[in-house]
DNA sequence: GTCTATAGCGGGATAGAC
DNA sequence: GTCTATCCCGCTATAGAC
């Protein structure tokens, strides 16, 4: 199953793309732990030696990897709060977007959650940039202008922002657990999370109501 | 940091537990291919043969621990809607329950998530209790009931479920994210995640009234 | 640049003394 | 039952031919 496509900026077609496309795929599903160098190279065509001859370790190549899916999840959070309408309208929008987004990467959350969360160290250094971007500032303006406007009730910018997060991206990451407790078949579960981006967003405007 | 110590039924004090106490810190924090024999022996001051003896391979095991927090992770996510008190008093009452539970053991989500995604196979295996226990039925049932009272308006069964889970766990097991996000401290984020237990409990009241 | 062959070691597992 | 010593495989990494 590929999981995404987009891989870095510089890497013309050739030997070096295959690379990164195949780690990618890899190191997604299998995390650094888990990955082997000769399945990356068997995905790829391409001979063991020449991982290391373009990407001198394992090490170096997963950074590679790490940094292009943060670089990828972390935009598609932002700006959505910056364009124009209503507030329900971005709310309703964010879902849609965020659980579509999630729906076509689901091992993306996954792989953040249970790489990152082992190796807290990486995430000061490829967080810089998401960082600075003053989502949070934003999203606290936005807020207290709907508050004012009496479009919601006051709410910490910190839960508005967690709450959003954890009914988007929760149900997608605990996906196998959740089948089995709902008791629903791949198919079904797809639909249950499509009709989520509505559904969600309306339980969560009535929440902030 | 010593995660939990509930340890299975039949171990006495005595190597057999020390192993299983041992080896629990390490899955938990590392997963099954992080986790090193060598590291569980030297924490439970014993000899890395002796884990063996005990426990044939490590493979057997992981499958020990697996099934130790299996068993108390679910059960704490059910019983607690069927005591006395109204909905508003359920509802409150499960997300204090659950967010101090998993404040106590923030591994435990991160461990199934991350472990049990990747090995689906393990989830059948030891599911089968929790998914007897018809909780899904009952909560539908307490549902239609509090529809009736006009205590609530209709929503479906799997939709109350996932977003009752999803707005518990998430912020637990994306707490290293999040706390970068939100700029806090580890202090700080605790405390947050502490007022969250009413906080969120008011979020989803009024989502589904 | 791309391959084959192999070094080197980490780590799970076992043999065997006590 | 508990230890030390060791086996042996799998995997990262490199040497070196082409």
């Amino acid at each position: 199953m590929v999981q995404n496509k987009k891989i870095p900026d510089s890497a013309q077609p050739g030997p070096e793309k295959q690379i990164l496309i195949a780690a990618k795929e890899v190191f997604l599903e299998k995390g650094f732990d888990g990955a082997r160098m000769q399945e990356i190279a068997d995905k790829a065509a391409l001979n063991k030696a020449l991982l290391h001859y373009y990407y001198r370790s394992k090490e170096k190549l997963y950074r590679v990897i790490v940094k292009d899916i943060m670089d990828q999840f972390f935009p598609v959070v932002f700006g959505v709060f910056d364009e124009t309408g209503s507030l329900s309208d971005k709310i309703t929008r964010f879902f849609d977007l965020y659980i579509g987004f999630l729906l076509d990467n689901p091992l993306v959350p996954q792989f953040i959650i249970a790489e990152i969360v082992r190796k807290p160290e990486m995430l000061m250094e490829f967080f810089s940039g998401p960082m600075e971007s003053g989502v949070i500032l934003q999203l606290s303006e936005l807020i207290d202008e709907c508050v004012r406007k009496g479009e919601m009730r006051p709410i910490p910018t910190e839960e508005f922002l967690m709450n959003l997060i954890s009914l988007s991206v929760f149900p997608i990451i605990a996906k196998p657990i959740l089948m089995n407790f709902l008791e629903k078949d791949d198919k079904e579960y797809n639909e249950l999370i499509n009709e989520r981006k509505r559904v969600t967003a309306d339980f969560f405007i009535r929440a902030i109501k």
